[in-house]
DNA sequence: TTCATTTTAATTGTGTACAATCTATTTGTG
DNA sequence: CACAAATAGATTGTACACAATTAAAATGAA
């Protein structure tokens, strides 16, 4: 028996956008695990390095603002990463709110041991080329269109 | 100046798909919250309670199969849903390995309540109808070719 | 200048998420 | 049958993720 519900039904996990991005993005992060394991990173302290190889140095609001994740969550990942030496953090001079995060050597030499982890994940991801260009750029632009949290 | 590192890192955060597809999934599961918070239940909740909906009963490994969970997350989550009498948890007569989750009335009764979930939340992912459809159809590419975790 | 407002991180509490381990049960092989 | 191997959930420990609150510092309007 189908009843009008089944034909067409929102609350059905399978015609959801939501739940095939929150699952793929688990399982992704999920496989990064193994090559992450060598540098004894996590994915967030890894996605916390990759801002630093680029920008050297910032802000906690500014680094935030990048990787979408609060102080309450940065926090704790900043002072793991200043234990094991990749980072500095330290008040601001001009402004003893603000926190500026700053890569130290040992934190740019890790780099070079981190190189073969993007190729290592890419072939996690079994998409034509152009295929992977247009998740892509649907994944930005549903990202920067993002309303704002409440309203 | 530009060095050869900059022309094309992989170590970019810009470069990498998986991060967009992380905080695409965290942001959007984020703004779900005013909605769900309607109903008392949290994403993980919702969409336990979605499979149910569906399939009226089912084991925790099966379900496991079908969110990319397993018992560890799902047990006190299936306690949590027990305690609010959205479904009964019992032990499989045929396999006493097995538990067998039953959604409840209470459980049926509270489909209605969110309804309109779906469709506030649709409002959300910016995208043409074509481009929610590409989104759709190569995050499922994407889930369907995932390599086994480990190897 | 003064004091309410805003801004920036840190803290607290709840809820996943997952690897590793443990326990009970079932299955498979001789 | 007997016992090793496999299976299903639960438990433990670690690490996010985030809302709400707190505390310190900076800003701005009267």
């Amino acid at each position: 028996m189908m009843t009008s519900a089944d034909y067409y039904d929102p609350l059905k996990l399978g015609n959801q956008l939501c739940f095939p991005l929150y699952a793929c993005a688990k399982e992704i992060v999920r496989r990064y695990k193994p090559y992450l394991d060598e540098l004894d990173l996590t994915y967030t302290q890894y996605i916390t390095m990759m801002v630093l190889w680029e920008k050297k140095s910032l802000r906690v609001k500014e680094l935030g603002e990048i990787l979408y994740l609060d102080s309450g969550t940065l926090t704790p990942v900043l002072k793991k990463l200043e234990q094991k030496q990749y980072l500095t953090r330290q008040r601001s001079a001009e402004d003893e709110r603000g926190l500026d995060i700053h890569i130290t050597p040992k934190g740019e030499a890790l780099k070079s041991k981190a190189i073969n982890v993007p190729a290592g994940m890419a072939k996690c991801i079994r998409l034509e080329p152009e295929e992977a260009q247009t998740l892509y750029r649907l994944l930005y632009k549903v990202l920067d269109d993002l309303p704002p949290v409440t309203g």
